[in-house]
DNA sequence: CCCTGTGTATTATTTATCTTAGTACACTTA
DNA sequence: TAAGTGTACTAAGATAAATAATACACAGGG
């Protein structure tokens, strides 16, 4: 799957950002590589210049990336953001979890079925 | 908090379904039991006639309401919802989890400090 | 039958957001 | 100097959401 799923709902700005993010989130991106530039980028995905910059002040926004004017954006470094985001994940699932005990389910057992085939951490991230 | 949030983005009708389906998955609204007129909930909600129409178009069309021409929408019954809302839930938070690997996490470790310090269920559904 | 309440359909208008387009300016580096 | 970079601005088009007003058909109570 590409960058823009035009299938997907969700605004072109939006899934710039989400996919960068989860790059830098992964350790694909690494910290001070450079993003691509606004216009090379907007060029490879058919889409406008104002939408990538948008897409990357979002990024900017949220401190997943760092302007140096007349040079490019940069990615910001790592460990915070990861253990940011994992933060926000326990939210997102103890939300579901909540949901579900409202419905008189066991969240014991959601979470155990929604654990029954997953793929192992690889440990890449080394996240100690 | 009151059905409709202005400070959520989402649409409001989107908003209005989202609350019904979760009284009819929570069982607060029983089986056969008739919804508020779409006049009467867009008066009380301040919101428009079209609005509600559109919010219980969407529930009849997830299969939570049936309508009675000339008499009313009412609530569908409620095994075979709760039972699809609930794997519908375990794909939610497998999606996390995925997300939680890519980046080095260990998805147990996610799992069980999102069930830290949640309520048990009470079993007032009688899920079995 | 008549009246009221119900869902449904239609058209038009307004509003907000997203996207594209084009232009311009300041900064950095080769 | 020239090319590449981010940034700002205005304008226009497209789409979705919400409101407004009207109309029609059906069910039930009197």
């Amino acid at each position: 799957m590409g960058i823009i799923d035009m299938r997907d709902s969700r605004p072109i700005f939006e899934q710039i950002s989400d996919w960068y993010r989860k790059l830098i989130l992964q350790g694909v991106m690494e910290p001070d590589e450079k993003m691509p530039s606004v216009r090379n980028l907007a060029m490879e995905l058919s889409t406008n210049p104002n939408t990538v910059q948008r897409a990357y002040a979002d990024l900017e926004q949220k401190g997943f990336i760092y302007t140096v004017r007349g040079r490019g954006n940069f990615v910001c470094g790592g460990q915070v953001l990861v253990q940011q985001r994992k933060e926000e994940m326990i939210r997102e699932i103890r939300a579901i979890l909540d949901e579900g005990v409202s419905m008189g389910l066991d969240p014991r057992d959601l979470a155990r079925e929604a654990l029954s085939g997953l793929p192992q951490a690889d440990g890449k991230g080394g996240q100690s």
